[in-house]
DNA sequence: CTGACGTGAGACATCTTTGTCTCATCTGGG
DNA sequence: CCCAGATGAGACAAAGATGTCTCACGTCAG
């Protein structure tokens, strides 16, 4: 039987997410495949890593695709984009404490564009007056990276619970921890 | 010239911030000893993340000391926490994304003090009724960590100037990106 | 049925890293 | 000055991971 891509990167994202070091015989039998098979479809430990990348990329854009970030207030299409990227927050956070290894090389620029893309919300939202102007858009956005690796992360290690991963991500990021004065 | 063992973890800690995955060498020759003499201060990579560890915790447990979480309105203790703790954040970042890879052994049980006392300073703002009270006193702790990574790498990345980090972290954590509507 | 195809299991050489050892060199205190 | 202690440089084997290969087996289409 022919195996699924998919499902091996999907399970080697699951694997990797917890244990960043797993050799290619981890992945394989993670996967449920022999080692000679996982290299047959991803030349080398590298390989596997870009194609989670690529599944990653395309995952994040599909639900900023999802999202519709041009439409409505800012918030809530940053509450939208929190709700579509939650089934990708695993990937994602595997990818973003693996992002440092790529050091003299170039990056996929797929992650300039989403940078892009996140980095235009947050400036829609300063603009239209939602959001404060003293938080830069790069920070809002590598913040928000940050905190969707801290819940998936939190989730995992059972010191959040997963129905509340969602609104603990959106609600720190866009409300604070400090409580409204006003309405 | 004996080695100084705290310069030689503090240049480890920079270098492996930067690339977690650097042999036993590049740590020496990061620190400007030889790979013998590395090994005879650590005996083995384990016991130099061991003691990179021992050195983070310490350092982050000074800061809570002199943040005086104790005293005065709980956001104040948390604007004071996050200065303090600016110093730390390369190594912290580091030690947070290694963590993970302690998978069947126990963690230091200084981590757990730390978690003890940074959840006890965000439920005594939620008792004052300055926090609110649907993010959990773990979920901002976990959140603290997170943002502090984050922001440590958007600093190395120079997407966010050094001289903004307390600022961007502290006030992320405690008002998020929406405007005050009220004064 | 039969053959092509993909897979699992394992062997194998290679490469990297690691841990240990030896020896020459340097430095600082007595 | 002289020696003890620490360091640097390099050699060495062991361990682990990787990439490649072969061969037997199962499956599916023709």
């Amino acid at each position: 039987m022919a195996v699924d891509r998919e499902q091996v990167l999907r399970s080697a994202a699951a694997l990797l997410t917890r244990k960043a070091t797993a050799t290619m015989d981890e992945v394989a039998r993670a996967a449920g495949i022999s080692r000679a098979t996982l290299h047959r479809h991803f030349a080398g430990r590298d390989a596997l890593v870009r194609a989670l990348e690529e599944l990653g990329i395309a995952e994040c854009e599909a639900a900023v695709d999802a999202a519709r970030l041009d439409d409505g207030p800012a918030a809530e299409a940053v509450r939208r984009l929190v709700r579509e990227l939650e089934s990708a927050t695993g990937l994602l956070a595997f990818l973003y404490t693996e992002n440092q290894l790529f050091e003299g090389e170039e990056q996929n620029e797929g992650w300039a564009r989403l940078d892009a893309r996140l980095t235009a919300l947050f400036r829609r939202g300063q603009e239209s007056g939602e959001f404060r102007i003293d938080l830069t858009p790069a920070w809002l956005t590598e913040a928000l990276y940050g905190l969707l690796a801290a819940g998936a992360w939190a989730v995992t290690e059972g010191r959040v619970a997963r129905n509340d991963f969602a609104h603990m991500v959106v609600e720190l990021l866009l409300g604070g921890a400090l409580r409204r004065e006003g309405p």
